[in-house]
RNA sequence: GUUCCCUUCGUCUAGUGGCCUAGGACUCAUGGUUUUCAUCCAUGCAACACGGGUUCGACUCCCGUAGGGAACGCCA
């Protein structure tokens, strides 16, 4: 019986989670939907010096916010023992060598390869060392990491991509990588690859960055996996994992998402009011387009239309624009049942003599792109800024006061035969002296949510400035 | 520098040799609806990086050039 499908989304817990980490973590969420498996996080905590205090947490918080569930987690820092074993085994199997070589000389051979035209890559020079002269350097306390010993007949390390297609490197054009830290703790590469080997990971889709590293860790996978005696779970042929690698994503400048050029963190997105489902729509637009042009889709279509294949393979943009409007669609689609809740936290500092009820909502909502415009479209209802009217203006507020009747089909051919405005004449100085401003809400609703005596207090106000 | 990858409207993309005077979506512009704004509707602007081949025919295949990216870390 074949084994279960699992797929990983591997963060470092370095810094918050931006939009090129969601969307691998999403797809890799999208991917085991898809195919009926499970999503393990693997929090990649190796280097303890740039871990952050509170980035994990942070990480969990997001991905839960946006509804991307893990089957469970895994942490590399408390798998050191079974890197231990498998360095041990390397060791032993002679699949790796220590190399002795000092970060000065390392750099000074990379310039002078640089110089030369050549790809900078370890020389080997460590390789061929005698086992006396390891003996002698190891007595001597000489400090040394391992480095794999890359066979000179592996010929071309090949594997069918998920999403660029069949992918191949010469072994040889690497050089003997390391894979061991002075401290003799497992380097990215290695701990990585045993990791998914181990935990028997069946998909492995990442970042495009990883594309080169993906030969280097089937290159370990393969000595790992002729270690004599070593468990079991680790011969699995590293032939039948999947990978797969995520094209860029780049912010309107064209260079790689980052905090300089822009780059929200998903706190930021969730503050502003784009739903869940409309970051993930628009996270699976990007480098992919559906079928039949239908661009609106709940998590749920997604599932069911998403094919991982069909991703284009150049980076591309996020467009912000493009995510509004998505939330716009989304938003429109919103239960009527669920908009007070979702409005709810948006509310909080609005203030005033109205109550915004679910039919005030009801007004502004077709026209929202993200939720936190809520309060900017309410605030005029509740808090009109002063105005400076003009002696016509307010004669016409005058008019409204003197023949005082809220129902409009009335009060709007009075005052209109006592003032002779009409129009934009009519409607603009009582929006003014309603709301502080010409455009927004119809005259009609704006009667029907302040009611009278709060209509007459603003009309005097107006009058009076 | 070397290796690998990528290149269609401003942006995301459709396109697997004739269906392409290149389609859709977002943005933008214009018009309509609306007492205003917004919504909504309609219309429009706008692209095959360049140069050579191959072919009756090329956005599609091949070669080259240019531009971009990734990798070449005892970072992940």
């Amino acid at each position: 019986m074949g084994m279960s499908t699992l797929l990983r989304f591997a963060p470092s817990p370095t810094g918050e989670l931006h939009l090129g980490n969601l969307r691998t973590a999403f797809l890799n969420w999208l991917i085991s939907q898809k195919i009926g498996g499970k999503l393990l996080v693997r929090v990649d905590d190796t280097d303890t010096k740039r871990n952050l205090p509170g980035a994990e947490e942070k990480i969990f918080r997001d991905l839960k916010w946006l509804g991307i569930h893990h089957s469970h987690i895994e942490h590399q820092s408390k798998r050191g023992d079974l890197y231990t074993d498998v360095i041990k085994g390397l060791v032993a199997s002679g699949s790796v060598y220590p190399c002795f070589c000092s970060t000065e000389l390392l750099e000074e051979e990379r310039q002078a390869m640089l110089k030369m035209g050549k790809p900078p890559r370890y020389s080997g020079r460590c390789r061929n060392l005698s086992p006396e002269d390891v003996q002698k350097k190891i007595a001597a306390k000489e400090p040394f990491c391992y480095r794999l010993k890359i066979p000179h007949d592996r010929g071309t390390v090949k594997w069918d991509d998920l999403i660029r297609g069949p992918q191949s490197f010469e072994a040889d054009h690497f050089g003997d990588f390391v894979l061991t830290r002075e401290d003799g703790s497992a380097t990215y590469n290695l701990a990585s690859i045993i990791d998914d080997v181990d935990m028997n990971v069946t998909h492995i889709v990442r970042g495009e960055d990883h594309v080169s590293n993906t030969p280097r860790q089937i290159l370990i996978a393969e000595a790992v996996a002729k270690i004599p005696g070593i468990k079991t779970s680790l011969t699995r042929k590293i032939a039948e994992v999947r990978f797969g690698h995520i094209p860029l994503l780049l912010a309107a400048d064209k260079t790689k998402l980052s905090k300089r050029n822009g780059a929200k963190t998903v706190e930021e997105y969730q503050k502003e009011g784009v739903l869940p489902v409309s970051l993930k729509n628009a996270l699976a637009l990007v480098s992919w387009n559906p079928p039949e042009g239908k661009e609106i889709l709940t998590t749920e279509e997604l599932i069911q239309v998403f094919e991982i294949g069909k991703m284009s393979t150049h980076p591309s943009v996020f467009a912000e624009s493009k995510l509004q409007w998505i939330n716009s669609e989304h938003l429109k689609r919103v239960p009527q049942n669920e908009k007070v809740q979702l409005a709810e936290p948006f509310l909080k500092d609005l203030a005033g003599p109205i109550k915004i009820t679910e039919k005030i909502l009801d007004l502004v909502w077709p026209e929202l792109h993200v939720l936190s415009e809520i309060p900017l479209k309410l605030k005029p209802l509740l808090a009109p800024e002063a105005q400076t009217p003009t002696e016509f203006d307010k004669k016409v507020a005058q008019a409204w006061l003197d023949c005082f009747t809220a129902d409009f089909g009335i009060w709007q051919k009075d005052v209109q035969n006592s003032t002779g405005a009409k129009g934009k004449n009519l409607y603009f100085p009582l929006r003014r002296a309603l709301t502080g401003q010409e455009h927004g809400f119809e005259m009609r609703d704006l009667v029907d949510i302040l009611g009278e005596s709060l209509i007459k207090e603003r009309l005097k106000n107006y009058v009076a400035s």
